[in-house]
RNA sequence: GCCUCCGUGGUCUAGUGGCCUAGGACACCGCCCUCUCAAGGCGGCAACACGGGUUCGAAUCCCGUCGGAGGUGCCA
């Protein structure tokens, strides 16, 4: 039997990481298992809808790499895939469930149910749906709707018993009848809920596994009932937890967490977000640490998944991130840098050496600007960044060592590296200074920053002569 | 409140009764290297939520407590 899995989003925003492992973990099940990976879109309610957030979806989906064998623009033999456009589907299948005794028509009003859930909140009760449009007739029933009355359809949960299911990371889960609410399976609109959309879709669609977030758990078995009542297979089911923001909350935009597109755009690397996602819930087992999507694909086991929620943490993404943007090629580096250099604004410098000296020192893209722009305009700094106890060096000491790097400076008419580096080094000798009492001031004279991305040379060298002699020159002007 | 689930260092995790004086990674701290920073090398801090059982033996099994999460919508 071929596995099919699906990813069934929301329309009602950009897809949270939550959302992206819930898709990759999906995806990767899919392709591990040389199944088919399907995208739906569960736009159900209406109101809840953001405009342009399907095509957010698909963009962030496409941009993680994860490849939908069927799907909306896609195709496949059992779409349409967005719910919206099967809403013909759904009614007819209510109505079986409701021949079938599964379910009922119900004309209680949005108003008496609320006021009804208030009353039983005031009494500290869990309100209950009293099943009172159950004893209504067919008959009655019919005429009602004919004429007009809004109803919705609810599922009849069984008074007594047992309901249950099987999860493959939690196991075997099961509740007492008595504690379940009769939901609404569909709406006055003539839309399903999620309740029943999911049920009927999934089964419409020869769903296999369901992967999706833990917030369901505690209803799957009111949708294994529905699989019953119809006399449908069951899918295999598996829930992930949640991803979370700190130990009580989870990811959220409300609190400034970043989404996939917001990561992105900060300039983390897709893969790397991928590759760390992977590993926020899931191990493969051993101490491996950096994979590829199609590496993924090959050693995914829904047995690496974890029951306990997992925090998202920042820093390690960050490690992770600064891990890939050292091993990726330089030329890519440089094509992917070279936009921050020119929001630096020291794009008209050497970029390939530039470049070069940045690699290893960046960690996301956006800290490139911050790094680099020293080299275009000389910030203002003080006089005490001169001393340096490691270095030997303070104010008198950088006065003489500014002195002799200009002096060197001054005669050197081939402008490289090799050249700046081998004229200061002889002359640094020949005063018998320490390499540190003149390179720390020379740099910090030049840039006027405590660290910067490479040495007194490369600075110096990156600067240009010109620009370099006359930052040292003002520099040694406002020495004290 | 009720129902369901979860609980290994600050974080991500390995671990499924003896291999655990609990392993790896991030973060943090120290040292080395070094013209700064970064990288790298070496070292360090730090966990089985708690309490009872079961067993020759428990992070691993059972019960309770506590803590956290999810659900309790004509949201998904």
């Amino acid at each position: 039997m071929t596995v099919r899995t699906r990813f069934a989003p929301s329309p009602t925003g950009y897809l949270h990481l939550g959302g992206l492992r819930t898709a990759l973990y999906t995806y990767l099940f899919a392709r591990k298992m040389g199944g088919v990976f399907i995208l739906r879109i569960e736009d159900t309610d209406q109101e809840r809808e953001v405009p342009g957030a399907i095509d957010r979806i698909y963009a962030s989906i496409r941009e993680a790499g994860l490849t939908y064998d069927e799907g909306p623009n896609v195709g496949g033999d059992y779409g349409p895939y967005i719910q919206t456009q099967r809403r013909h589907l759904y009614a007819p299948k209510a109505w079986e469930l409701v021949e079938r005794g599964g379910a009922y028509p119900c004309f209680c009003t949005k108003e008496w149910l609320e006021d009804a859930r208030k009353a039983c909140e005031a009494r500290g009760e869990t309100f209950k749906y009293d099943k009172h449009c159950l004893g209504i007739s067919k008959e009655e029933a019919k005429r009602r709707i004919d004429a007009g009355e809004p109803y919705v359809i609810r599922q009849n949960v069984p008074l007594t018993g047992k309901a249950s299911f099987d999860d493959v990371l939690f196991g075997h889960i099961e509740v007492d009848c008595s504690t379940l609410d009769d939901s609404v399976l569909m709406k006055a609109d003539g839309l399903p809920t999620y309740n029943f959309a999911n049920v009927v879709d999934d089964h419409l669609m020869g769903i296999t596994h369901v992967l999706r977030g833990s917030e369901y758990l505690s209803s799957s078995p009111k949708y294994n009932l529905l699989y019953e009542s119809f006399g449908w297979e069951k899918p295999v089911y598996v829930h992930l937890p949640v991803v979370m923001r700190d130990a009580s909350h989870k990811l959220s935009k409300r609190f400034g967490d970043p989404s996939f597109e917001d990561l992105l755009q900060r300039g983390f690397l897709r893969e790397a977000i991928v590759n760390f996602i992977a590993l926020l819930g899931w191990s493969p087992g051993d101490d491996r640490e950096f994979f590829t999507l199609p590496e993924l694909e090959e050693v995914f086991d829904l047995k690496g998944l974890n029951k306990s929620p997992s925090i998202f943490d920042m820093d390690k993404l960050t490690w992770m991130n600064s891990e890939y943007v050292r091993r990726m090629p330089f030329e890519d580096y440089l094509a992917m840098a070279t936009p921050w250099f020119e929001a630096a604004g020291v794009a008209h410098l050497d970029t390939r050496r530039l470049a070069e000296l940045m690699q290893g020192r960046t960690e996301v893209l956006d800290r490139i600007p911050p790094m680099v722009d020293f080299l275009a305009t000389m910030p203002d700094f003080d006089v005490a960044l001169y001393t340096h106890k490691k270095m030997k060096t303070d104010p008198q000491v950088a006065a003489q060592a500014l002195a002799l790097a200009k002096s060197v400076l001054v005669t050197i008419s081939d402008w490289r590296e090799e050249v700046i580096h081998e004229s200061l080094m002889a002359a640094i000798a020949a005063s018998g200074m320490k390499n540190g009492q003149v390179l720390w001031p020379l740099r910090i004279a030049i840039s006027g920053r405590e660290s910067t991305p490479g040495g007194a040379i490369e600075i110096a060298y990156l600067l240009g002569k010109e620009e370099t002699l006359r930052r040292l020159e003002r520099s040694i002007a406002v020495l004290p």
